[in-house]
DNA sequence: GCAGATTAGTCATTTTCTTGATTATGATGC
DNA sequence: GCATCATAATCAAGAAAATGACTAATCTGC
């Protein structure tokens, strides 16, 4: 039960469909939880008959007609008892750490690649992330903001977004530089 | 198939029965990868019948018995191909950050202190990296060490989860401060 | 005017991960 | 001397997540 409840938290905020929330849980956006679209349609059918969201249907002429969801009290209840208890710790889990492990016993050049392509998409999503928190906290300054908006929630996971995508992105191109240095001076295997 | 290559990447180092790779996957020191350990025996079994690892028979006495496995060449191509491969992306899947998303729309007390929470556990695992580091790179300093040393895989790893960490740190306590800082202005709600 | 992208959603299968319980022995703490 | 911890592993069940394929409409670019 896990997703579940980053639906509830991403429904919080207005109404959406199944196909934005799937928008917002893919590429980028993600900056709290990733899934899937078919995921995210399992979800909501199962929260809707649990009665912790309701949806409406919106037909629409030029476009397919769609549902739009909404959180109900006792979704919020649920939120909330969420909230209270413990989180499970979290972990890294990733792929190219795996390779890198690796990588001096068993060929470096694909590993190389791969680092600076992550850096790079890094730097695509701090990009991202840095336009999304301008656009959240208009004028004022960050402190400003964060003392005083209504809402501060996506703005401070926004933020630890960032600071994982800019810390992702450093190592990839420190480790990337690393390896490239005993590719040439190790030179042997 | 990703627990799989972490497997094998973990005993490319030498050989491990089931239970210590276990504790490696387990608390802490997972910097590359976590895992339980009967998902670890599971794998442990696949791997073996497809002939990537090979496992011995030790006999103790004041001990039970264990199995020691090690990678065999099969294993070695097949961490090769992997390595090879493109990585899929990594995302962010964390409890905490759901919490915080709707911190300020349902009741920020519980999460504050879980936030506190995880920076403490953050905190810990900061200064055991930091032990482990050391104890990789011995005397030399780390430029000095990444040029030289033979095998530096687990530093590299290691280094990421450092920064992780300390990332992870930063953030609770910067956003456990802004919210405690809200609780007692805003005062309403 | 047609290919391809975008909006909107469904179904089925498989793989992975988590939870919980169970066995057995020796070592360690008090 | 008894309780508990550490070593070493297995089994079963269930929840969660990933993969792949499919329908159907309209809008956009060339």
């Amino acid at each position: 039960m896990a997703l579940r409840h980053a639906v509830l938290a991403a429904l919080l905020d207005g109404e959406y469909s199944g196909y934005q929330l799937a928008k917002a849980f893919d590429v980028g956006v993600a900056n709290f939880w990733h899934a899937l679209p078919q995921q995210l349609y399992a979800e909501l059918a199962k929260l809707e008959k649990e009665g912790l969201v309701a949806g409406r249907q919106v037909v629409q002429e030029s476009r397919p007609n769609k549902r739009l969801f909404h959180v109900t009290d006792a979704g919020r209840a649920e939120l909330e008892e969420f909230a209270a208890a413990v989180s499970k710790p979290s972990f890294i889990r990733d792929d190219l750490l795996v390779k890198v492990q690796v990588a001096d016993r068993i060929g470096t050049a694909p590993v190389i690649e791969q680092l600076e392509k992550r850096a790079a998409e890094a730097e695509a999503k701090i990009e991202l992330f840095g336009k999304l928190l301008r656009q959240m906290r208009g004028d004022a300054d960050e402190e400003e903001f964060l003392r005083r908006a209504e809402r501060i929630g996506p703005y401070l996971t926004c933020l630890r977004g960032l600071a994982f995508e800019q810390g992702h992105r450093d190592w990839c191109l420190r480790i990337a530089t690393v390896l490239r240095e005993r590719q040439t001076t190790h030179a042997a295997r």
